[in-house]
DNA sequence: AATGCGGTACTTTTT
DNA sequence: GTACCGCATT
């Protein structure tokens, strides 16, 4: 274990200060780069060497799995074998974990009650739920969505309300039926002995509310709380925070003196770097801290040890467009380094490309790959750059996105393993009772779900149980009760099978294993192969857990699974590129950093353009995108994007992202949009192969580029007029392309229109328009049809005309 | 009961 | 444009 000196070496004072806090409720303000996980690190160790405070006493809350591993991975650095003692997580496996200890405490108003196996159920499920809810209910799905309903319930839950409370607050028609359907909702939650995400909190908040003896178990147990990541805290978490730390009246009254003796609280957060307000977190919480803890010190982090002052002043230059923040400084502690590169791509290929090559070239120039990220705003945006990665055989890592537990066969798999562990899941039962076929169908499930809510049975039980009376012939019986005694026969071994025995079993004895190697041999689905490969992958996760964790069975294993989205971390150590949104990317740094997609709709994304607090959050997550950046800052953005245009036939030609013109031109190098001159004029001269271009406006020759795009590659069918784009193997001749008249399309005049006007369209009738985006010739209009909603509309194609 | 076709809805962001 | 869902067909 470290000495005092080494805990506090290398540290500023106000680090320093943060660090040696004595008990007591603290507040630290820290901006992007200010050292913010060393100083929480460095805290935990003080705590226990200096104050002398058990590890277990040490609750650590971060907000995503991967801040949760950084944290782990550098106390074990700090205290060694000790931190294992230490509690660090999501806020949501904390929970967890308390829960399964704790809940079968608990009574939920409603009188509903959990056992400790209950499953977390994720979006599917709950989906699926909440329709069959809604349908059970005779509610029309198409004005009570599943996915309304959820996003509801969700939010609802997240400002801590459960169904009873709600039901009494709902006023109208519409809210009434969504209490119905979150009471009964929740009711099918509780039957199939499952949570969701939200839960997992707000059933913890409950309980501590209502069982005092379980409250004061945890307030003697979690002395010390540590919360990073602060401003993304949501009421319910928050609340879960105060219930942990916060003296009970009885303990006031007790010994008013000694509340805070050897307790501390230890919150840190940037304002600026809020970006889950969908998720309901809510910044004016960390706003409030100090008045809801009195007696609370705040310290300052200002000083930004990260990125470069060109980096750091580009951020700031962007953040400073904000009206609902705090004037904050952050001062550099690095020279200026190298300008922002700026790069203007034709199309998603084409910038996926420029990528690549710049990858390349960083890469012969000794930086290790793994010390490079390319951040977007959207998952699927990673496609595009993944082509071209995989083209250019450039390993990397794609961190979050399509997740491995979401596979079809995955989650068939994982169903079987849910059902044993808990046999009330009637969604995993579902899931699996005809994979791979039995046999039955729709009729006789149907049957079989009506017996089991009629006599009040789980969905296994109902299998064994179930007979001629209910019209189920003798071959469905006889399917339906040896499922249900092969599960049970599981069940019963469960406790004393490895994880990874179970599963081997289950993919031999229902033949699952046989099905997908059939398909694959017949070549019915082509998929067939990669799932039996993702199979066996799961198999060695599980394999892998076994010799991992310090309990290896099935409670953890799923609970693990329900909660970190991410296969695992050694990938992330590798030596290859990393891809992530830039909500994955939060509170992590990487020397080299590439944001993608800088366009008007796609980031700032379509949905924050009318709203400008959604606006403000968007212009918060840039600033997030900026500051991970450590040396190297590159943005892209492409003219036009195919994924644009999806839900409509228009064009898909873009807009660049307001934010780059946020930028001041002086920190910016390559091509790149400027509040000043309109864009076509920059153009002519840019030539991306040559880096003393990446100044504008000098000619050069271009030489002949590196990337050999593939022939095969070329997407586009329309023969549009083809730019010199970055991915062509095409040498200079076709420079002139750029200077070419534009297309014509392009330079049909169209009607100027301003906010308010009306607008009669082809296809989707009369709107008005609600906003306008980007300047002089480059407009789009953010159109409001009554029949389609709002729209985005590029007026140079989408025949619009104004009604007068 | 299983398959295949056609229609619809879909893309923020994560635990 | 595609992926999924529901329906109708065999």
């Amino acid at each position: 274990m470290l000495a005092t000196g080494n805990l506090l070496k290398g540290l500023n004072d106000h680090q320093k200060t943060a660090v040696s806090l004595g008990w007591g409720p603290s507040l630290i303000v820290a901006g992007a780069g200010s050292g913010k996980t060393t100083v929480l690190t460095r805290r935990v160790a003080y705590l226990m060497t200096e104050l002398h405070q058990s590890p277990d006493s040490i609750l650590a809350v971060t907000f995503t799995n991967k801040a949760a591993e950084e944290m782990k991975h550098r106390l074990q650095k700090l205290v060694g074998g000790h931190a294992r003692h230490i509690l660090i997580g999501t806020f949501h496996s904390f929970c967890a974990r308390a829960l399964r200890e704790e809940i079968e405490n608990y009574k939920s108003p409603e009188g509903y009650t959990w056992k400790h196996n209950f499953v977390i159920y994720d979006e599917t499920d709950k989906q699926s739920v909440v329709k069959n809810v809604v349908n059970r209910l005779n509610l029309d799905e198409k004005v009570f969505s599943p996915r309304e309903m959820c996003h509801r319930i969700s939010s609802l839950k997240n400002d801590g309300y459960m169904p009873a409370r709600y039901a009494n607050e709902a006023r109208n028609y519409k809210e009434t039926r969504v209490a119905e359907i979150f009471s009964a909702y929740q009711s099918d939650l509780a039957k199939n002995n499952a949570l969701d995400f939200d839960d997992l909190i707000l059933t913890l908040v409950e309980l501590l509310r209502q069982n005092l003896a379980v409250r004061r178990r945890f307030r003697e147990r979690f002395q010390h709380v540590l919360v990073d990541e602060f401003q993304d805290t949501n009421q319910s978490q928050y609340e879960l925070i105060r219930l942990i730390v916060e003296a009970s009246d009885e303990e006031k009254q007790a010994n008013p003196a000694s509340i805070w003796h050897e307790r501390s609280l230890l919150v840190v957060g940037d304002v600026d770097q809020s970006i889950y307000s969908w998720r309901k977190a809510d910044f004016r919480i960390i706003l409030g801290f100090q008045s809801d803890f009195k007696e609370s010190k705040i310290v300052k982090l200002e000083d930004n040890y990260r990125s470069t002052s060109t980096i750091l002043e580009v951020a700031n230059s962007i953040i400073q467009n904000n009206t609902e923040r705090i004037e904050k400084v952050l001062r550099s502690s690095r020279g200026a380094g190298t300008k922002v590169k700026c790069f203007e791509a034709q199309d998603e290929i084409d910038e996926a490309y420029f990528v690549q090559e710049e990858l390349k070239r960083l890469s012969a120039r000794g930086r290790q790959l793994s010390n490079c990220v390319i951040l977007y705003r959207t998952n699927a945006q990673s496609r595009a750059m993944e082509e071209v990665l995989v083209r250019s055989h450039q390993p990397y890592t794609v961190v979050g996105g399509t997740r491995f537990y979401e596979r079809q066969e995955i989650k068939d798999v994982l169903g079987y393993l849910k059902l044993i562990f808990n046999g009330a899941d009637g969604q995993a039962f579902m899931r699996v009772i005809n994979t791979p076929r039995r046999g039955l169908g729709k009729t006789t499930l149907e049957r079989l779900v009506s017996f089991a809510f009629d006599r009040d049975l789980t969905l296994l039980d109902a299998a064994k149980e179930i007979g001629a009376k209910q019209g189920v012939s003798e071959k469905s019986q006889k399917a339906l009760r040896d499922f249900a005694n092969m599960v049970k026969r599981r069940q019963a071994e469960s406790a004393q099978t490895p994880i990874s025995e179970i599963l081997s079993g289950i993919l031999k004895e229902t033949g699952y294993l046989d099905k997908l190697k059939e398909d694959a041999a017949q070549g019915l689905d082509e998929l067939a192969s990669g799932r039996i490969e993702n199979v066996m992958e799961l198999h060695n996760v599980a394999k892998e857990f076994e010799s991992m964790s310090d309990k290896p069975d099935l409670e953890a294993f799923l609970t693990r699974i329900a909660l970190v989205s991410d296969i695992d971390q050694a990938k992330m150590d590798e030596d290859c590129v990393k891809l992530m949104t830039i909500h994955s990317a939060k509170g992590l740094e990487f020397p080299v950093v590439f944001i993608l997609g800088l366009e008007e709709g796609l980031f700032p994304h379509m949905r924050s353009l009318d709203s400008p607090n959604a606006m403000e959050e968007e212009r918060r997550l840039m600033y997030v995108a900026v500051t991970r950046a450590a040396d190297l800052l590159y943005l892209t953005y492409a003219r036009k994007r195919a994924a644009f245009g999806w839900a409509t036939g228009f064009s898909n030609f873009t807009i660049p992202s307001r934010f780059l013109k946020e930028i001041s031109p002086q920190h910016m190098t390559g091509f790149y949009p400027s509040p000043e001159t309109p864009s076509n004029d920059q153009k002519e001269d840019y030539d991306p192969w040559d880096e003393s271009t990446w100044a504008q406006k000098k000619k050069q020759p271009s030489p002949t580029p590196s990337a050999q795009r593939p022939a095969d590659y070329a997407r586009s069918s329309k023969p549009q007029v083809k730019p010199r784009a970055f991915r062509q193997q095409t040498p200079p001749q076709q420079t002139s392309s750029r200077i070419e008249p534009k297309p014509k399309e392009e330079s049909i005049p169209f009607e100027k229109l301003s906010v308010g006007d009306k607008v009669q369209h082809v296809k989707f009738g009369i709107g008005e328009v609600t906003q306008i985006i980007g300047d002089k010739d480059k407009e789009l209009y953010n159109v409001d049809f009554k029949t389609e909603g709002k729209r985005l509309m590029d007026p140079r194609f989408a025949k619009l005309v104004k009604l007068t």
